[in-house]
DNA sequence: ATTATCTATAGATCTATAGATAATGC
DNA sequence: ATTATCTATAGATCTATAGATAATGC
């Protein structure tokens, strides 16, 4: 693995943090290379010593930011409720970094067309959070909180769904969509509509 | 009101269809003018002549294409129950209309930063959106087919979130997600959830 | 007269590359 | 030697406007 010098490597952090700043105003294609470069007081043509190209810069922003959501449910939980309480609160922290989460709204929109440079990593990423919670509900199952003949796949796409379309809802009118009470509502009523027959309030 | 003349007005028919095909598939910033005024044989100039500015031709085209969704829900519906099922059809004849689908998902993505021209028209169709959801709940509710007391703004937002959320995840990975299917199993989870106590199959 | 077109063009972008110069670290 | 910068620039866009010409409908 080459590595640059040290004097390098601080200013990828910082081209990093500024285009993530820029892709999430301007989403891919409304983004500016100059403007970056302005940002981190380099020329444009000093930036792409950097990265190459518009498209790496991108994929490298995605990968840099991409695990912080996943990995906090993923390694905080041992799945079932506790699973679904641990996304809950991965939509309360995302209630306090806007920025972040406009940064996957406007990409995973850019992205559904096929041309787009982000297109190929949405996929991998919606397939890699699908199969987590899924593995989390079945977990669930296993430990006797969720009655056997539910449908994990399917859940799990509802949960996703759920969050994305409130975030979007979220950010376009933050006053009029409490995105934290209303995805907390939603992993509530799923709880109760999961529980085996017989157990606890029902 | 100020009218073209035939030919005019049907030029503008041809230029919408075209600029939603354009918009679905390269967003508003990634459009070009130029390409659908080759789309529909006509100048770039020419088509300025009938849309002024490329904002307006967005506002235009989203103004023309809105309706159909919401429109045959609205329509159809006398609330509750028949209201779930309507979305549930919505969802499943949008399934056959991806590239309106798309349209949409791309443009509500871009939306969310708010220096996009589509950002007033998003949050705009989105409060039309839960008004409509929130009401044809409570119909359910005065009708006696819901429980008196569900949260029926909580469930509108939850409703449409989904929706578009798995229109995204489907748009990106058809072959993954069974869009239609999810929905309407949504929809029936809602419906035994909302039921008053004592009715039906509890 | 109004509407529908066109050509030409201003004026601003954009990304990526070539090639030179300076700084860094072995 | 490698890395980090810069200036300059090619080459391709883009949107919007000005101004001319042709067609349409009263």
């Amino acid at each position: 693995m080459r590595r640059g010098y040290p004097a390098g490597e601080a200013r990828k952090e910082r081209i990093l943090a500024a285009a993530l700043l820029e892709f999430a105003e301007h989403g891919y294609r409304g983004a500016s290379l100059a403007r970056v470069a302005e940002r981190v007081e380099l020329s444009q043509a000093g930036l792409l010593h950097h990265f190459t190209s518009k498209e790496r810069l991108l994929l490298a922003v995605l990968d840099y930011r991409d695990e912080l959501d996943v990995r906090r449910f993923d390694v905080g939980s041992a799945g079932g409720i506790d699973a679904l309480r641990a996304l809950a609160d991965v939509v309360g922290n995302n209630a306090r970094v806007p920025g972040l989460v406009q940064l996957f709204s406007v990409i995973s929109g850019e992205a559904v067309t096929p041309g787009h440079p982000g297109h190929e990593w949405a996929r991998r990423r919606y397939r890699r959070l699908r199969a987590q919670v899924a593995e989390a509900l079945r977990k669930g199952v296993e430990r006797g909180e969720f009655r056997p003949d539910i449908d994990a796949e399917a859940h799990a796409d509802r949960l996703i769904a759920m969050m994305d379309g409130l975030q979007t809802q979220w950010l376009i009118d933050p006053e009029q969509v409490d995105m934290t009470a209303v995805f907390r509502g939603y992993v509530d009523d799923l709880i109760a509509l999961l529980r085996p027959p017989g157990s606890g309030a029902g």
